[in-house]
This record gives C-alpha cells, structure tokens and sequence, in this order.
DNA sequence: TGCACCACCTACCAACTAGTAGGTTAACTC
DNA sequence: GAGTTAACCTACTAGTTGGTAGGTGGTGCA
C-alpha cells in the first residue's frame, strides 16, 4: 500500500502533462508511457477520456480549491492574500504549467458536454473563493460598500490566468510578477 | 479579381477555426471543408501546418497591431483608450473566439519553435502597444513618473486575454465587462 | 483445491492525422 | 497553337488517435 495506486498516478501524471501541452495534445500514449503502462490498461481505469478529464477536474478543484481557501482564511492582510494566491499561479508557471482550468477553457469548443460543466463550475467556484478576499476588503472599509467583489474575484483569476499564459510562452517570472504587483497596488491601493 | 483569392480565405477561415477551438483541434479536412477546397489543395498554399499558422500570426499581428495601435493614436483620454481596446476583445468574445496569441499561447508547447518564435514576438509587439497608453497617462500626469508602463501593458493584455477566456466558456458578456470595469478604473482612478 | 475478481496485458480496429505523388484544367505567353 | 505555369484535383501513404476484445497472472476467499 505504500506506493500510489495506479489510478491516482495516471490522474497526477495527465495532469502535469495536460497544464503542459493541453487536452488536445496529450495522448492516452503519452499518458502510459509516462506511467509505465501499456495504453489499453488505461481505459481499465478511465473507459473513455472524458471520464479521465472531468475526474481530474475535480480532483484538481478540490485540491486547489482547498489551497485558496486556505489562503483566503489566513490571518493576513487582504492585500498579502492576493499575492499569496498570485504565489500560487507563479509556482506553476515555475514547472512550465497553465492552471488546468484555463487550459480546458481555452479548448472549450472542442470539449464533450461533461467537461465543459464541469469546468463551468470551476471557474465559478474559483471566483468565488477568490471574491472572498475583496469581501474582507470591504469589511475592514478598504474598499467601498458598494464594492462588485464578485466582479474582482473574477477579474483577479483571469488577469491571475492571463498572465501565467504569457508568461510561460517566455518563462517570464519578472514580468509576471511586476504584473502581479502593478495589478494588487491597483485594485488594493492602502492598507499595509 | 473581385472575388478574396483561395490563400487569403485560407488564412481567414483558419483563422476563424483557431480562435474557437485551437490549433491542435483544428485539421485540413476542416478547414477545407470550410474554404470549399480539397484538403490536399491547402498544401499548395501552405506546404506544412507550421507554414500556415506563421503566416496567419503575422497577419493577424499586422492586422489587430493596427487596430490597437489606431486606438492608442485617437484623441481620447487614456482611461477611454483602454476601454476601447477592452471591447475589441469584447466583438471576439461575442463571437466565441479567443485572441489568437492567447490560443497559440497555451498550445505553446505542443508548437514548432517558428510558430513559438512568432508568438513570443507578437506577445511583445501587442504588450508594447498597450504600453503606449501608460506612457501618455504619465505624461498626463494620472500616473506617477517611476510607474512601471511595460509592466501595465503586460498586464493589460494579459487581464484581458484571461477574461476572454474565462467568459467564453459562459457566454458571459455581463462579467466580462464587471471585471473589466473594475481593473481600468483601479489603474487609472482618476481622469475622465 | 477451486473459483472469482482485479489489474493488467497483447493484439487488434476504424477513424483520422499531416503530408505526397502525380494527373487535369484553364489561363497567359511566346 | 505550343509550351508554361498556377491552382486545383484524385488517390494514396505512414503514422497516430481513442477505443475494444479477449487472454493472463496473481491475490483472496470459500
């Protein structure tokens, strides 16, 4: 029992390579040789694709998910937290990885039915953890009462995916983080 | 002559296709089948995909450089300028599309090295327009003068991007437009 | 000992991929 | 009107895709 079950190593090893090369790109050949496993056994686990794509999503949400909000329960600063939650796309933009949200919206239209739920739900979700920190913002009155956080939620996680996009194609830390810090002193100009 | 020869609806249809579903989801057959041609004849234009897509990333570079740069050279105040550039990424995104540096982006690494070259480039070319409309607002002084305006324009264009994709995958006009709301009017508070 | 089941395998398949070879047709030039 | 060329075509290839059929070895349980 001490080493990871086969499915949990296929759905960690589709999701370094899909936040690398996309759904399109991978292929379940990829997929088995990276695990050192003949391709058919795949769909042992994961009859078809889909089924692999959308458990990985949720995997990837509910791990993620519990990161952010980790974040956003912290003690810190609502400022801090918006850094600490950029921190997050920076180490993924480190391995040369998209957030695999992003990934499978920008494959969107060529996704099935079941993907697309649910990475509509994920967006959502994300958004709304992410609101979290603009709420607090508003609490502690450095942001107005009439304050769209969801609309900030949303915007901090695409400009937060935007820029991990371009970033990568250049392996661009610098500029991803006076991205960062330009957009956080922006939205959150006071408090320390 | 009245008719658009065969290479130019090539690259329109292609990229049509490319910026609703991808370069990898994106075959000859279907692009021929869009132009009304054989998917054979596409090789007379374009001998290798990768020739294609170059070719299609400089027109298009060409092409929305113009529209942006036309926006950036208009009388308006800079706070104008950047909600007009928002809502060319708006007309995309009504059509399902995603700008296609952000497409070639994330399939970057599934991408010859002349389409990367090429993207990088027009990463750069496109952050260095939007750039322009810092600079006049720290001309103007709305801006102070050690502002960071590469970092700005890196950022706009990557916020942007981010929330074209994320909106597509919801049809969702009224949120991409919150959020874009929310991050002009907190980099550039004041000013008409 | 025997049966059942899990997790994997080999060996396929049809469909699709980008790309090639070589033929046809019409227009343009000399 | 002969030759050349551009712009297509049909017919093909080799390789890859996701997916299936059916067999195999090992473990656990009666």
């Amino acid at each position: 029992m001490e080493k990871t079950d086969t499915k949990t190593e296929l759905l960690n090893c589709a999701q370094e390579l899909i936040q690398r090369v996309g759904v399109n790109a991978m292929s379940y050949s990829d997929l088995a040789e990276k695990v050192g496993i003949r391709k058919a056994s795949i769909h042992y686990h994961f009859p078809k694709k889909e089924d692999m794509i959308v458990a990985l999503l949720n995997s990837c949400s509910l791990r993620y998910g519990n990161l952010y909000q980790e974040i956003v329960n912290s003690n810190h600063s609502p400022k801090q937290k918006l850094y600490n939650i950029a921190a997050l796309f920076e180490s993924s933009l480190r391995k040369g990885q998209v957030c695999i949200i992003g990934m499978l919206s920008v494959e969107f239209a060529s996704l099935g039915e079941a993907v697309q739920k649910a990475a509509d739900n994920a967006i959502e979700t994300t958004s709304k953890i992410c609101e979290q920190v603009f709420v607090q913002a508003v609490t502690e009155k450095q942001l107005p009462e009439d304050f769209d956080t969801f609309g900030a939620g949303y915007g901090l996680f695409s400009f937060l995916l935007g820029t991990q996009i371009l970033s990568r194609c250049r392996n661009d830390f610098t500029n991803f983080n006076r991205a960062v810090a330009i957009y956080i002193e922006s939205v959150l100009p006071e408090s320390k």
